[in-house]
DNA sequence: TATTTGTTTCGTATTTTTACGAAATGAATA
DNA sequence: TATTCATTTCGTAAAAATACGAAACAAATA
């Protein structure tokens, strides 16, 4: 049974969702400071002392990116090495740049 | 007074807000359908009838992409006509390639 | 002046997002 | 086995986003 219109295309719904992830200024730093800092990976931590948030919304933030497709966490205990994932990374620049090219 | 620590960049801030406007399917359709469709300006009522929403919600995501800075309406009684600003979308365009950038 | 028009604003309800501190987790260590 | 560690999950609260229909708007027209 698919009968309901679509109304959205696959591309629409799926830029939307990255533009979501990238909404909220603690998560464009978190990306901004993954892209900058080291060997591209760090953990939950080093980012928490550079912001103004509790630890727990840190996590909570970097839950969304890992959902959104952005970042991946490699398990190192007790620590969490954060990275970016730099497939779903090259995607969403890839449909951002399609989206802006006019 | 200005002893407060700085978290975010100006970029930051201004990064995460055109990502915001961005963040919902209906917003980024309607400016797939700005910058697809004839001279790149329409109404409001061309594009309620490609979407499964009231028209009152229409209005008020239009009312998030002026606010974002990358429409502006144009009123032409009892029209409104809205077109892409371009200056604001290069500057998100530009702001997006360098993020995404590694 | 009353009506019609496309659109916006208002009032309201529901859902989602953001935030915090406390408690839980799970591996390493004392 | 109890403790330590960085981190996450849970419970909860407050704010923001999304949606709708009804009412308001402002210019053109009957």
């Amino acid at each position: 049974m698919h009968s309901e219109k679509k109304f959205f295309t696959t591309d629409q719904i799926k830029l939307a969702g990255y533009a979501k992830a990238l909404s909220n200024p603690v998560r464009v730093f978190i990306m901004d400071y993954l892209v900058n800092n080291m060997d591209k990976c760090c953990y939950s931590g080093d980012m928490a002392e550079n912001l103004p948030i509790a630890r727990s919304t840190l996590s909570e933030h970097l839950k969304e990116l890992k959902k959104a497709g952005f970042i991946q966490g490699e398990i190192n205990p007790p620590y969490i090495k954060y990275c970016i994932n730099y497939e779903n990374w090259a995607e969403a620049k890839q449909m951002f740049e399609k989206f802006f090219n006019i």
